[in-house]
RNA sequence: GCCGCCUUAGCUCAGUCGGCCAGAGCGGCUCACUCGUAAUGAGCAGGUCAAGGGUUCGAUUCCCUUAGGCGGCUCCA
């Protein structure tokens, strides 16, 4: 989860520490604030490379004072807050040993070795001795070590650390998450008595810290968790402990608000308030049953991403689930993904599998008779459903499943059309999700790495990779590298949407493919009668149906727009006399294809304002005697808006033209214009 | 898969330091009420306390196993 956005940075006033003196003393003398959220709680020097409070110079420097307000300024108060905990740690657990523990988005961590995990009695008591460090104003001093043998004879108890001092010339270990070790000397952090200037507590660090523990305005932890010792499976677990801190109290209840907005707008929780879908245990993990509310949501999804790709000129195949097992050793997944495979079932010889991609069944299609390149780019769709065995620890929800069904598609071209194809594949793939309402958007490029999993020609790789890098800086849009994390088959294109709370999802994905079609011999016939091999674009919209549900659940907290919303319209009666008045106006939206109901329920007329109104419908139509004396209906929406008196007529044809229109936005009384 | 926590009515949750008929709210059903913009009242039904095994005179409660869930780690074509 993120926060959405971080703040602009001010236009920062550069400070000069003249040699010599601290530049505490410098930013002090140059009246910026020392309190407050937004002391300064270090400054970046001209390498820009962040210094404490406490450094000084050796000639005149140059610093941009940096506040505890600002991204930089919370990832060092989160520094040192882990070093409060882990020395609180130490405290309660003298025989608990160090791993590692640095800021993370919105807080930190620190990993422990101890004998028996922490319970959330453990947390309350640690953060109590938290507290007391902060209030006794400990001061950060930093120590250089004279030599790796100096700081492991330090270090002895601590193995952990000694292993950092080790490894600390690897550069792969001077990184954001191992902040121990870094930055061209091996350092420790003393923890300093304000008063007896007696070394309380230290750790190995590469800093840089607030001056006193004082200067951590507001913390929090937030859970326990086991991880692996330097993130390997190979390695032992760790303890690990979560928390967050904030540079004022302001700024961490607004974090845990929107934690607790998070949580409300749960997916899984919402699924069950509005009875859209569940996972029955007699099906099992990660397989979800959609209802008939559910349903509707995704019939609507689906029809109209099918009206958009007819449209955009693709062709619709369907495949079955399940293959023998020699289609995915020519496509290479097996034995690449054997293991997120569910077992073959054995019969007549033959081991078969449940379907995991539908790319090689399309493969198929496309070799079933000879192609000329008059047909190309074609382009080949399906809702095809497969089946991967994540590990039971992962399923999440309906964001990670076992069973799902991708909007996959695969499009056949020339190597001369793949750039322009992959242009307008991307315009049609950010157009499309802009319909759904998603449209904060941003790219990430997945390129080889250099381990072992990469299949085929380096310099089939760079090409296809430029073309990718080529339409994705064509967007216009941002775009992130993400080094190693394509398939093993081609580089790929993602593309992350922000939702309504500014967390960030992967949805689509565009992958450039030359490997299958070598492996499945696909081939077509040129213009001047030779067999050419043609390019395969991989492409996913909504990544998985299920997925794409889910995050659309979240993205509008359960509020669907009217044309996705499975109940659209419900009708309330003021009284039962008022039920027919109603149905008929029910008849009318039905003839134009709307979906309403009209609750004759014994319930008073405010309890069922209530109920719908929990269940998100975005139009309640009611009526009592005024109304149906004036053949009119009175609108309430939602957000408690209320439209009175509006001819049925002019009603229907509001409701009708909002669902058609696909607005994505909730209908207000200000938003629905009544008057013609 | 690994670590920790959790599983009591359809949902959300009390409770049982090992012992009498296991409780509440919401939801459901029945009846009364017919009401102008977010909860009308009364009554009724509903639980082999996740499943299996063990300890015990006695287990929903303690222990073990399994399943499912939650939070992380690892993974995510």
């Amino acid at each position: 989860m993120s926060q959405p956005r971080p703040s602009a940075a001010e236009p920062t006033p550069r400070v000069v520490v003249p040699a010599g003196t601290t530049a505490g003393t410098a930013i002090r003398e140059a009246g910026l604030p020392g309190k407050g959220a937004d002391a300064v709680v270090v400054v970046r020097d001209a390498e820009g490379r962040l210094r404490d409070l406490s450094w000084t110079p050796d000639a005149d420097a140059e610093v941009e004072p940096v506040a505890a307000n600002t991204d930089d300024g919370r990832a060092v108060i989160r520094h040192s807050t882990a070093h409060v905990l882990a020395q609180a740690v130490q405290q309660q657990f003298p025989e608990a040993k160090l791993g590692i523990g640095p800021p993370v988005r919105d807080g930190f961590y620190y990993d422990f070795d101890v004998d028996r995990p922490f319970t959330p009695e453990d947390l309350q008591a640690l953060e109590k001795r938290m507290k007391q460090i902060v209030k006794s104003a400990q001061r950060f001093s930093r120590r250089v070590f004279d030599s790796a043998e100096a700081a492991k004879q330090e270090l002895a108890g601590e193995p952990f650390k000694l292993e950092l001092v080790d490894v600390k010339g690897d550069s792969g270990v001077d990184t954001d998450e191992v902040m121990e070790v870094g930055g061209g000397e091996l350092t420790i952090y003393d923890n300093l008595d304000p008063r007896s200037g007696e070394r309380v507590w230290g750790d190995l660090c590469r800093g840089p810290h607030v001056p006193t523990t004082k200067h951590i305005p507001a913390f929090k932890l937030t859970r326990v968790a086991a991880a692996y010792w330097r993130g390997s499976e190979q390695n032992p677990q760790l303890q690990r402990i979560y928390g967050t801190a904030w540079e004022s109290q302001e700024a961490q209840d607004a974090y845990l608000e929107r934690l607790a907005e998070a949580e409300r707008r749960d997916h899984r929780r919402l699924g069950v308030e509005l009875d859209l879908f569940s996972f029955p245990d007699e099906i099992g993990s990660g397989l979800a049953v959609f209802h008939p509310k559910g349903g509707i949501i995704r019939r609507e999804l689906e029809n109209y991403s099918r009206r958009r790709h007819e449209e955009a000129g693709y062709e619709f195949v369907n495949t079955p689930h399940i293959t023998k097992s020699g289609l995915f050793y020519t496509s290479g997944h097996l034995p690449y993904y054997a293991e997120t495979m569910f077992p073959p079932l054995q019969f007549e010889g033959e081991d078969y599998y449940l379907k995991a991609m539908n790319c090689p069944m399309h493969h198929l299609i496309f070799r079933s008779r000879g192609r000329s390149y008059r047909e190309l780019p074609l382009r080949l769709f399906e809702f095809g459903t497969v089946y991967r065995y994540e590990k039971s620890g992962v399923v999440h929800g309906l964001t990670r499943v076992r069973g799902l069904t991708m909007d996959d598609s695969h499009i056949y071209c020339t190597p001369e059309q793949a750039p322009a194809e992959l242009r307008s594949l991307l315009r049609f793939v950010l157009d499309l999700l802009a319909d759904y309402g998603l449209s904060d958007f941003y790219l990430e490029l997945s390129t080889r790495g250099d381990t072992g999993k990469f299949i085929g020609e380096e310099h089939e790789w760079e090409e296809a990779t430029e073309t990718l890098r080529q339409a994705a800086l064509d967007s216009g849009l941002e775009l992130v590298p993400d080094p190693g994390g394509a398939a093993y088959y081609g580089p790929k294109i993602s593309v992350q949407a922000r939702d309504a709370i500014g967390r960030s999802w992967q949805m689509s994905t565009i992958q450039v493919d030359f490997n299958h079609p070598k492996r499945f011999e696909l081939s077509y016939t040129a213009p001047d009668g030779s067999r050419q091999q043609p390019v395969v674009l991989h492409r996913a919209l909504f990544g998985s149906i299920e997925r794409f549900f889910g995050v659309l659940t979240e993205h509008y907290a359960g509020a669907f727009p009217a044309w996705l919303a499975p109940v659209q319209v419900v009708g309330i009666p003021i009284a039962d006399e008022h039920v027919a008045h109603l149905e008929q106006v029910a008849k009318a939206l039905r003839a134009r294809g709307v979906r309403v109901e009209v609750d004759t329920s014994d319930d008073r007329m405010q309890k069922k304002i209530r109920n719908h109104t929990t269940q998100k419908v975005p139009f309640m139509l009611l009526a009592g005697a005024k109304d149906v004396e004036a053949g009119a209906v009175s609108f309430r929406f939602r957000d408690g808006g209320q439209i009175n008196g509006v001819p049925v007529d002019r009603a229907v044809e509001v409701i009708n033209g909002w669902i058609e229109r696909r607005e994505n936005s909730s209908p207000t009384a200000e938003g629905v214009r009544v008057e013609h």
